[in-house]
DNA sequence: AGAACATATGTCAAAATATACATATACAAA
DNA sequence: TTTGTATATGTATATTTTGACATATGTTCT
């Protein structure tokens, strides 16, 4: 069982899914924790049916092309339940970002403020984006939904993208200031 | 030209090295922003040495077994110097903990709150590891390093990494709390 | 004397991921 | 009418990364 397994069973947990309802989901908002493309869900799909840990049923279509809904399994349940509180491996971190600061007094101070004053405002577009959905769903629970909802999930990994914005940005302000100096 | 090219190019910008150096570099604090093997490496440098972009020269070793070090051509500077501030592509996100997070309503609190205690011990452990290099790289230079020497290159990333370890801990004190009302 | 460990360099197979190829329907816009 | 876009599902190929296998030297500890 990979990861994307328990991505793809995650989301099947809150409801019914196809493959190209996966497939925007983990380009749109669920990106922000987990990213995989189409030819890796659809083939991903099969393994789980071939484990017994979703079921799909063929819907017919008559305004667009037929689809496969897919559907959680008790057995599926039963093994994300299980790898939720597991043991969490370290993860490999790979950040092009800060592999590229490592060898940033190698290049001209004023094309480099010019690399991270964009950066910054990548970062700002994004902590606002979060910003956006937090007080959205703040607004849609009137405050922070109660721990048995799955709101709540959402809720928190919004706040830790919007925080984790936040140090970004104010390390990138940092850094420009002192490429400044 | 892969990223790795360049992790390992801008590596042997600070230096001689042979491929176990840099497996070591990139198992301990380099692993902070990049990662890999031993068995990436040693390919990875027999490409770069193809492209003219690094030489070995082979020392043989009483004491221990033969080793090649590699130097980075000027060719190989070009090259690495060219990606530093070029385009920098979003990069997929893969957080195994926020794909779990995001799956945290489903279990019962008691064990999630064990779970988020663990990890807090482990990034505050992180966090006090960033600062103690912190510190000792100001001391070395009373105080940061001017933007021109590569310890301030290696300052930026460790502050990075501790305001970091910082906003993730402050995540799961907050996450904590929530799980317990 | 034997075991464990750090040094040192490689290869191979498998898994994970990305990019491109491939097809089909329906709707809206130009 | 043709072009583009959203829906919908796949396969094929290449690249990246991991984990296991493989070997050899010298030192230190028991």
């Amino acid at each position: 069982m990979s990861k994307l397994s328990f991505a793809i069973l995650g989301q099947l947990m809150r409801g019914s899914r196809t493959g190209y309802d996966l497939a925007q989901e983990f380009r749109d908002g669920l990106s922000q924790f987990w990213h995989a493309k189409h030819s890796q869900i659809y083939p991903e799909l099969q393994k789980l049916k071939d484990l017994g840990q979703v079921k799909v049923s063929e819907v017919r279509q008559s305004s667009r092309p037929d689809k496969k809904v897919y559907n959680i399994t008790p057995a599926g349940e039963c093994a994300l339940l299980e790898w939720i509180l597991s043991p969490l491996p370290d993860a490999p971190v790979r950040s092009e970002l800060h592999l590229r600061t490592h060898s940033i007094h190698l290049v001209p101070k004023d094309q480099a403020i010019a690399f991270y004053e964009n950066e910054l405002a990548r970062t700002e577009a994004e902590r606002e984006g979060f910003e956006m959905q937090l007080a959205r769903l703040e607004a849609a629970f009137s405050g922070i939904p109660s721990s048995e909802n799955e709101a709540f999930s959402t809720y928190a990994n919004l706040k830790f993208g919007m925080e984790n914005r936040r140090q970004v940005a104010e390390w990138s302000r940092w850094l420009i200031a002192s490429l400044h100096a």
